[in-house]
DNA sequence: CCTACCGATCGGTAGG
DNA sequence: CCTACCGATCGGTAGG
């Protein structure tokens, strides 16, 4: 019975998870206690080992909490991915608009290719591979048609294309303002995320021929 | 008198930023003790200490000695970054190698920007936005003149390709192989730059009318 | 979910 | 450059 307004239900367990989420982004798995987690909370630390039974595991419980989340809109994703310039467009929006939607995500996925490379290697291989296949048999087929650039290496430019995807977002509040302010933080991602986009298409498809 | 072999003269410092560099970049800075890099090196905890008063200042002056090896590059940097298109590859290529020659600096550079956003901030102000704004300008004119997509955000587009070569090497090692193995790691570093480069290129020029 | 407590390790100092 | 040592904090356990 939440009668005090602070706790609403039980669901501690998942605002440790969000708490959790929020601090390692921000400053690491190592640079976070258990104690700043548990704090932020509203808990002690011996009660958070009780839901997560070691500070390993509550990482990879994070880890997998948004890789689950993945999981949920990556159906979407592939329906738009069937084929087209405007589908293309579709895949890249929807994939950049998970990590804006919380770009915690991207954080901890670039901490966590920095300091497991080994594990990000194996999350690439079941997460992503099987789809990135798809998209290059696509740039192929599109190489072939004469929609595509011919020189285009379309492993190396999926992998530099998701990379640039989750990267720009996680570093964005620092390394956005390369050339001074005068806008807003909100204008100035809109702005990144549409030359993103830009970047991405005008490097894959040849000019229409208009 | 170096009769031991180990240590050659009393370049001990330098060996310390040395490791220092190499473990803050592998381990992050919260993730790394002092007594990792001063055994590292062979000598005991104080005796670190004494050559660098805290593990803050340690950091500074890591990140110092980046910044300084980059200021003996950027002159080369500058000189081919007058104008043409051959010229573009030589400022990529040239920027690129810098953080090739040592991936650890690319590591580095984003672990701050994790950590310490404020601080990245203040260096993109002081060490990128003056020649940012020089290559924003060279935008702007090969677009007046035709040579360049009318639709390039300059600013943003620059920020990107920032973003791009350097946490494209950082996280080279897993993000590398999105679609399987069969190549030697020399050989996907070099088509994965010279992907990056090409992404570069192609998404600001016009295709060559020949 | 708590209090009380554990050994280990942290950055840093004293003193030589 | 060392040994010896400091208080603080770490992840984790006992026991309720």
């Amino acid at each position: 019975m939440p009668s005090d307004g602070s706790t609403s239900t039980s669901d501690v367990r998942s605002r440790l998870l969000r708490e959790a989420t929020r601090l390692f982004a921000a400053k690491g798995f190592e640079g976070t206690s258990l104690k700043d987690i548990s704090e932020a909370v509203g808990i002690r630390k011996p009660s958070l080992l009780y839901h997560f039974p070691s500070k390993d595991l509550l990482r990879q419980s994070v880890l997998e909490q948004m890789l689950a989340r993945w999981n949920e809109v990556l159906p979407n994703l592939l329906r738009a991915a069937t084929s087209g310039v405007g589908q293309f467009d579709a895949v890249v929006e929807e994939t950049v608009g998970f990590f804006v939607e919380d770009p915690d995500r991207a954080r901890l996925l670039v901490r966590e290719a920095l300091d497991r490379p080994a594990h990000i290697s194996r999350l690439i291989g079941e997460y992503v591979r099987p789809w990135a296949i798809i998209v290059c048999n696509y740039i192929r087929k599109g190489q072939q048609q004469g929609r595509v650039h011919a020189d285009v290496d379309p492993e190396s430019y999926v992998a530099q294309i998701i990379n640039l995807m989750i990267s720009s977002i996680a570093t964005f509040q620092c390394v956005g303002d390369v050339t001074g302010p005068g806008l807003s933080p909100q204008q100035r991602l809109s702005r990144h995320i549409r030359e993103l986009c830009r970047v991405a298409k005008s490097s894959l498809f040849l000019p229409t021929a208009n």
